[in-house]
RNA sequence: GGAGAGGUACCGAAGUGGUCGUAACGGGCCCGACUCGAAAUCGGGUUGUCGGUUAGUAGCCGGCACGUGGGUUCGAAUCCCACCCUCUCCGCCA
């Protein structure tokens, strides 16, 4: 969410970087309206409320003198009644507002290329060789289900389309994977672990913005108000959401390992086999909260604390900066990582790294308190995948494949296959 | 599910109809004094938000906020109703 105020004196900047993104229907063009209609109202509730607390302490006044005060209270019958008209036809108008002003995008950075779709995105880097294959490389899905770890219509048994069932070292590696990626950013980047619930309330998507505008992507427990975690993200945002930070904690790290759950609303036939595109996939995530001086920087160093992962594993990738039009709709700037997948000749993305400014702590209310100031100001969000754990198992499998249909394992990953008992 | 207790500022906590929301008191934090420096001590400061004013995220003026939403009243942290959450005990349970 941005302030209110900065809207309204940013219009034009506000609509322009609305429109940079591709956005048409975003209802700004009301906002001026709207908001002085708010401003009205409030400028006359305001009125008749100083009156009212004016005259009650007068009448206080009375009261304590042992005067009569009876004239001042018949005076003031019906005052509270016509305030309360007020605030109703108020709290109509603010929730007008309000929709329209969670409905604008944060603006996006100036070093946001601009463009329309992915394919306007921009390349910055590119990491490691692609492999050559003397063979006609397999897919994924066909390697794992030939080495019978990966299992596909079993989980459609169990649960439909867009879901897998791992089995033996396939699900030994998916572990694996999870623990060297919370092992590398705990030990070596100085993050914090923590496991959050993966179930949370609707105060808590609107904090990171899944909510109110992309309740068709979240699975919703029935019943409850609580969703299904599309990405670690949101319960680890709002740990500290309505909460002031101290200068000093700054900046915040999290890593965290959860299961996420996305509808996959609009994204029929696409990605349809394999471990792409799953309703539920693993995920190592990493959060920052930072000085918003110092956001810049932030986002630069977690996407190096990503990129380690690949290295690491020896993934040959890319990176590319999100074009305006592909930008998330909370974020400044982003940074996709993309994987290369032999199978399909081409890179694929598998972390995410992004700079919301203070977009999603004004939403939730996460605040610091400056070291020589008074006032405490937002601080700014960060977050990134270290790394989407299905796809990176997707790419072990396409990239490390023998000929024999067998595949090798990078070496960083062998003690978590050692023998323990 | 049953019974009870409680939700007030950065934290703890007082306050049961009228300058108590510039919210007692304690702690923390920040600034200053003392000190070679530190500790201790002493002095000062420290809620957020919205609106107005303004060159201003400075000041000043005003509104709102004591879990949330309603109600009573000239006036509500305080009284009434509903709901949410936390804690303790009992029951059930991985």
């Amino acid at each position: 969410m941005l302030e209110l105020r900065f809207i309204r004196e940013n219009l034009e900047l506000v609509r322009k970087k609305t429109e940079r993104r591709g956005i048409e229907d975003s209802r700004i063009e009301d906002f001026e309206k709207v908001d002085l209609e708010r401003r009205e109202l409030l400028g006359e509730l305001e009125r008749l409320r100083n009156n009212r607390k004016t005259v009650s302490a007068e009448i206080a006044e009375l009261k304590k003198q042992k005067q009569d005060a009876e004239a001042l209270i018949l005076e003031m019958r019906g005052a509270g009644e016509r305030i309360k008209e007020l605030e109703n036809t108020l709290a109509g108008v603010e929730e007008n507002l309000q929709d329209i002003v969670m409905g604008i995008p944060n603006l996006c950075d100036d070093s946001v290329p601009a463009g329309k779709d992915e394919d306007d995105n921009v390349e910055v880097k590119k990491w490691g060789d692609v492999p050559q294959f003397a063979f006609e490389p397999k897919s994924h899905w066909e390697i794992g289900e030939n080495l019978g770890i990966l299992d596909f219509e079993r989980a459609a048994k169990l649960s439909g389309a867009r879901f897998a069932l791992l089995k033996g070292l396939g699900s030994r590696l998916e572990r694996s994977l999870i623990n060297f990626m919370l092992d590398l950013h705990t030990q070596k980047h100085g993050y914090e672990e923590v496991l959050p619930p993966f179930m949370v309330n609707s105060t808590s998507m609107t904090a990171t913005g899944q909510l109110p505008k992309f309740e068709e992507d979240l699975f919703r427990i029935k019943g409850w108000d609580l969703y299904l975690i599309p990405t670690a993200e949101v319960p680890v945002t709002n740990i500290h959401r309505d909460e002031t930070l101290a200068e000093k904690e700054l900046p915040v790290k999290y890593c965290s390992y959860t299961p996420c759950f996305r509808s996959e609303a609009g994204s029929y036939g696409k990605d349809t086999r394999g471990l792409i595109r799953q309703h539920q996939f693993d995920k190592v995530e990493l959060v920052k909260f930072s000085r918003p001086e110092d956001s810049g920087a932030e986002l630069e160093s977690l996407l190096a604390d990503a990129e380690e992962v690949l290295q690491l594993l020896k993934l040959p990738y890319r990176v590319v900066t999100l074009c305006s039009g592909d930008l998330g709709f909370s974020a400044t700037k982003t940074y996709d990582i993309e994987v290369w997948m032999p199978a399909q000749n081409k890179y694929r993305e598998i972390s995410s790294c992004s700079n919301f400014g203070d977009f999603q702590a004004r939403r939730g209310g996460v605040r610091y308190r400056p070291r020589d100031s008074k006032k405490s100001r937002l601080v700014h969000t960060l977050n990134g995948s270290g790394l989407a754990v299905g796809r990176t198992l997707a790419a072990i499998l396409e990239n490390f494949q023998r000929d024999d249909g067998t595949i090798y394992l990078p070496e960083v990953l062998e003690p978590y296959f050692e023998k323990r008992f």
